[in-house]
Parts: structure tokens; C-alpha cells; sequence
DNA sequence: AACTATTTATAAGA
DNA sequence: TTCTTATAAATAGTT
């Protein structure tokens, strides 16, 4: 799809081939989200590029598709000893918990200033249907968005912030579990939260 | 692409529905196999229909993807135990390091966001002191910020999978980790198809 | 990072 | 499902 058809092998020139990927993995990225959000369909992608950096794109989250797969492939095989290998892990299971709800809070962070956009498109007549009447609307948009990006500022910073917390509160937590690490059952005194990484692979 | 454009919102008509889907499956499979000829590019997908059935593709191998993601995670520990305290931690050490590593992305991500704002400001003449001259330009802006917001969500879902993707490779480890000459049974399991081929859920 | 000539994907319809 | 076709989208080569 592009100005001439190209033969289906690897491309040779290395910078060529790079060029290629981040187009195409993009596209097949958009193509996964469109496909999920068209039917409701659940999915989880990852890629490695040509370099060996890794990228990965899910919906609703990788995690949740992968888990959803292995449960499946296992009813196929049999479905014996599934709690029993649930039992195993109290520990990871709360682990689990704490990075879904962190996890979660990043997608609010994320939805709400997807959401601000979007209300302040609507509020000044920039609606997808309706085009804006007067250029009168324009100023306070302009002002709307100013506005907007202080406040992604104030985040950046409130995050900063934040991480500092996060990162001494779990310093300390794990050098409890250090500090009783003989016991085999699970205190479910504290918790721990696990960072999750994020891998755009650069 | 077809006859016309259609809205990015869940179909409505089961049947429908299901017919977008295929279609789609189809053309993503198509895609990944490009990606993964032209470039060289290893990688993985599995998709749930709307029905509930599992679908999958790999290059070479689901598998083999998988498994090269967790090694990957594992590798980026490797050196971080130079210090005597943390050497104590290995555990730590990569918590914090994938929590640092979230976070300053995160950072980036809001100042692209705030950058790309601020450019699409510039171009179409909203700048602080000069007005826009006329209402044409403000149709420009209005593409412009609604790709904007495309791309934000799309990057929010790359975030949240690559955080899973950790959830799911911690989950892996720390299975290894309680396992270790018990039982074997196979965690991601997940023996997909291969060189390219095509699983059906059923 | 944009641009655009082409190729490809696909929405409707059969 | 599969085929056809008009049209929307993706992208190869270029700047």
C-alpha cells in the first residue's frame, strides 16, 4: 500500500527495515484496537522488533487475555487440580490485587485527561457532527487548553511526588518480609504493590 | 475501508458483529505475518471472538514469544547487585527498578502530550499573544486534537498491556521460584501455532 | 515527521 | 461463509 508493491521478505537496508516496522506495528496496533473495540473482542499482541525490543498492546490488558487463554487451553486438556494451584500462591494473588489496582488508577489518571479533552471539544462547539458557529468560542478553547496543560504539569509533578512515597513505602515492606522470611504461611498483614514496568521497547 | 466509514463503537447487530469480526481477525493475522516476514519481527497474538473463542498467532511461535519476553524481563535484573544492601534484595531491586521505569515513562508520556498540545497550538495560529484570523484554520485544529486523543488512548492501551505483560512474567517466576523440582506443569502453556499458522478457537 | 501515489483492507451487498 | 465492488485506510518511497 504504498507507492509500489513490495516483495514479501525480509527487507534488506537495516534502517529500511526499522522505518518499517514502527509504520507497521502502529498500523497493526490500531488494527488491534479497532478490532476490540468494534466487537468487543479481547486481545493481547506482543512484538519484538527487529532490534529485540519488545512492544505489547491488550485489550482490556494482556494479563487478562493471557489468563483467560491458559484457562482455556487447560479445560481443553482436563480440568483437574485448578484451585488446588490456586491455593498455592496467597501471596502472588495479593500482589496480583495491588498492581490491578494501581494499574488501575494509572487508566483513570489516563482516562481523565482523554475525558477533559474530549468535554472541552464538546463544550466549545467542536463537536465530531456540529462545526463551531463563531469565533467567539475559539478564545475560551484556547483558554480551555491552556488550562489543560497546567494541569498535566501539576500531575507530572504530584506523580514525582508520589513515586517517592511508593518507593520508600515498598523499601520498607519488603524488609519485613525479609525479616521473617522462614515462615512458610502467608501474613497477609501487609501488602505489597508491585511496580509494573512499562515496555514501549523504546 | 469499505463501502463507508463506520463508527468506532461496538457493532450493534450481533450477527454483524460477528461477520466485522472475522473479517478483521483475518486482516490482523495478515498484518502480523507482513510485520513479522518484512521485519524480521518475532511475535505473538491471541484474541477472544465475541462468541468467546480463542484465536491465535504466532512467528515463529506464540510459545516461543512468550517465553523470549519473560527472558528478557529476567536479563534487564541482571546487573543492579552491586551495592551490598540491594544485592540483599534481587526482588527489590527489580520492583523498584520497574516502578522507576513506569513512572518516568508516564513523565514522558504527559510531556509529549503537553508538547503535542502546544504544537498543535503553534500551528494553527492560536499562539498566547496572536489570535486566530479565521474560522478556517479552527477545522485543521479540531483533526488535529481528535487524532491527538486517538493516540493518547492508544498509547494508554500499550501502557497497560506492557504492565501486564510484567504482572503475567512475575507471576511466571515466582511460580518457577515455589516449584522447583514439583510439579511441572506447563504455566503458559500455551503451545500455539507455529510458523505463522492460523488457530481457529473451536 | 510530512507527504502522496498506490496498494490493501474492508463495509455493504449478493 | 464466500465473492464482488466501491470506498476508506495503510503505507512505500520520497523530501
Amino acid at each position: 500500500m504504498g507507492r509500489r508493491k513490495i516483495k514479501m521478505e525480509m527487507v534488506q537496508d537495516a534502517a529500511s527495515r526499522l522505518v518499517t516496522f514502527s509504520k507497521r506495528r502502529n498500523g497493526l496496533f490500531k488494527k488491534a484496537n479497532e478490532l476490540a473495540i468494534l466487537c468487543g473482542a479481547e486481545l493481547a499482541i506482543v512484538v519484538f522488533s527487529p532490534g529485540g525490543k519488545p512492544f505489547s498492546f491488550g485489550h482490556p490488558s494482556v494479563d487478562v487475555v493471557t489468563q483467560r487463554f491458559l484457562r482455556h487451553l487447560q479445560d481443553e486438556d482436563e480440568d483437574k487440580d485448578k484451585d488446588e494451584e490456586e491455593a498455592k500462591w496467597p501471596k502472588l494473588n495479593k500482589r496480583l490485587m495491588n498492581l490491578t489496582r494501581q494499574l488501575e488508577e494509572e487508566k483513570k489518571k489516563g482516562a481523565r485527561l482523554d475525558k477533559a479533552i474530549e468535554e472541552k471539544m464538546a463544550k466549545y462547539g467542536l463537536g465530531p457532527e456540529s462545526g463551531p458557529d463563531d469565533l467567539s468560542k475559539l478564545e475560551g478553547f484556547k483558554r480551555s487548553l491552556e488550562k489543560l496543560r497546567e494541569d498535566v504539569k501539576l500531575r507530572k509533578r504530584e506523580m514525582e511526588a508520589a513515586s517517592s512515597l511508593l518507593v520508600l513505602a515498598e523499601k520498607l515492606q519488603l524488609n519485613e518480609e525479609n525479616n521473617v522470611a522462614e515462615s512458610d504461611h502467608d501474613d497477609d498483614g501487609a501488602s505489597a504493590s508491585d511496580g509494573g514496568e512499562i515496555k514501549n521497547g523504546n
